[in-house]
DNA sequence: GAAATTAAAGACCATTCGGTCTATATATCG
DNA sequence: CGATATATAGACCGAATGGTCTTTAATTTC
């Protein structure tokens, strides 16, 4: 059963906080107004309630696929596949919570702010963490540094949802991940 | 002497466009009501222009940066060098307002897609452009394909916008662009 | 200087916003 | 069963939304 928070979740995900209103989260989590506000206060509490589940969701995620004990170059693959996944057709076009909330409310909203910022972090350390692992077992190209390397791919990454939104097209993401990728493994 | 555009542009670059309420873009145009309705019809149509504005300068500064004219390795790091500035600080803070509009206009609002669409690939011409001159004058890296490389510059200069809004660092924007270089340029 | 045009100020409109509250129905439980 | 807790529907609230319209002031043009 998905839980009321992950309905709403979905909602702010299609579209946006500001534009997101309460009778579309009524709708959605199939609750009445009384009770939403009783469960979760307000709208703004259960943004954040919307947003900690979509970050732990993407951090589970990445554990899966940077797990140390796997190939640490076939994780990081594994991991772009699923980008290009998730940035293809109507997934591209719906886009990605955490970069909408990033752009629409980071700056103005210190809670947003902190989750937004330890998420990047988080997502970083992770790279970089495979990225190490890779280098030490000999796969990385000539001169990659795995910490600046790290710091590229996330831009890179969640540059590609932004591109996404509008050139939602598999196969021209699958070939920019490849080609990316050519450049940091050896 | 700044025009009502460019006064309602700060507005939505620093708001975004739902969270602009008419007040807001009175106060910047100094504009009655009326006489805003009058000139611009509507909030949207005033948006719409307002991102017009947008991409204009984008555009221009662009070609002033990846001028044929000059050494393509050059302008390629002018270009870079403006996404540092652009994500510095304050600067970084505020964001961008074609990130900021695909992400939370695009996939809804048809005129809002066919711009932010077009400025992408023309954004990704004129840097392929200049890869392709730097390809010919034998300054890429070798692998280096200049129309794939575009596209992963494009989503990687997006992207850092993307983190650039909570981690506004001019020193790691900076290595960042370095490294990011350092991978494509022989 | 008078007439005509333009713009400003802000009252006004219906609608919608996020949020509260009450009354009714539905379970739960002894 | 009856009593109690829980959730529902939806009326209701003040404030704010985008947008219109009228009245007044300023400017232009003859």
């Amino acid at each position: 059963m998905e839980s009321a928070v992950e309905r709403a979740m979905d909602v702010f995900w299609s579209r946006g906080y500001h534009a997101t209103a309460l009778p579309d989260l009524l709708r959605a989590t199939k609750l009445s107004r009384g009770s939403l506000y009783a469960a979760f206060g307000d709208k703004h509490s259960l943004f954040l309630l919307a947003l900690d589940r979509y970050i732990a969701i993407a951090l589970t995620r990445m554990d899966i696929e940077l797990d140390p004990r796997r190939e640490p170059i076939d994780g990081l693959r594994a991991y772009l596949a699923g980008y290009v996944d998730r940035n293809s057709g109507a997934n591209g076009r719906r886009g990605c919570l955490l970069v909408a909330t990033a752009m629409e409310l980071a700056g103005r909203d210190a809670e947003i702010d902190r989750r937004i910022g330890s998420f990047f972090k988080a997502m970083e350390a992770r790279v970089a963490g495979a990225l190490s692992r890779a280098e030490a077992a000999g796969k990385l190209a000539d001169g990659v540094e795995p910490s600046s390397a790290a710091r590229i791919l996330v831009c890179f990454v969640e540059g590609l949802r932004v591109v996404g939104k509008t050139a939602p097209t598999r196969i021209i993401s699958q070939a920019t991940v490849d080609a990316f990728l050519d450049r940091f493994i050896g």
